[in-house]
DNA sequence: CTTCCTGCAAAAGTTTTGCATTAAC
DNA sequence: GTTAATGCAAAACTTTTGCAGGAAG
């Protein structure tokens, strides 16, 4: 899915969790995993499926110490449920395409020549509105194969 | 802020109430006018502060039954709180910034070139993921000069 | 051992719903 | 008059938190 190797996504993301005062436990671990294998965000009950040993309220609260870490990032759609994926810095830029429908998500990215000219043009826009861009969200919202 | 009077958004969105077989009533009004002023998507609590004699409870089902009707469009932010907007096709196309600190959007819009090429190169990558793209959402995340 | 982490259960916060009353047509 | 909409209160659902026991270094 990516470049990245296992490894190098743990190396990552111990350093992250060290600099921010944290332990890289073996939930955390399972975790990290289990969003890696997925290759999209995945909600809070999708991780715990995909992982028995999980509990709710400990995956609910180690997202947030890895989101705080810089290790993975809060993804929200149109649903119900808030997802998360891991970080860019540690996979690579990319979007999503959001099914209205279902709610599932997917990656893609983008040629570099259009992430530029959006990236000027946000920087106009912003420029405007006296805020300071640090980033840029862009979805797709459409329907899935499974759901037309 | 948009070309539209108040005149013909309210004759829009009594066609779109009607042909979902709902009435236009007075405090889906009040709630029209709510958010055609604001300008900007606003969360439950905004709409209720800006009109004291709108009721939570109402506010959250009106709000569906307009969104139903495709009067109003959910726009979620990174924050807790749900926002809601009047849809693209009573005002125009548009993006938003959003403060990751304090959660407010402002409203901004991309040259039509910018959007033309990002149009296509969304339905080239749709196309592989055999997804069918309805309409896209780009938002700017940084932070607004009040938070800085 | 000392500190951080986990799991369970209970709480908090946002959004939805049931029902009797009121407004719209 | 008949049907739909409203307000209140209670419920549902997602997410957070307190605390006692367990794991990590």
């Amino acid at each position: 899915m990516t470049g990245e190797t296992d490894n190098s996504i743990n190396e990552k993301v111990n350093s992250l969790l060290f600099e921010s005062g944290h332990r890289y436990s073996t939930v955390r671990r399972r975790l990290v995993s289990v969003l890696r294998s997925a290759g999209k965000p995945l909600t809070n009950s999708q991780i715990v499926d995909a992982d028995d040993s999980l509990v709710q309220s400990s995956v609910y609260r180690n997202l947030n110490i890895l989101e705080e870490a810089g290790a993975v990032t809060r993804v929200v759609t149109n649903g119900e449920f808030t997802r998360y994926e891991l970080a860019e810095h540690i996979t690579e830029h990319h979007h999503h395409i959001i099914c209205t429908s279902c709610g599932d998500v997917t990656d893609f990215s983008l040629p570099s020549t259009v992430e530029k000219s959006l990236h000027n043009s946000l920087q106009k826009a912003a420029h405007k509105s006296s805020f300071s861009v640090q980033n840029h969200r862009l979805d797709a919202l459409g329907t899935c194969s499974s759901c037309v």
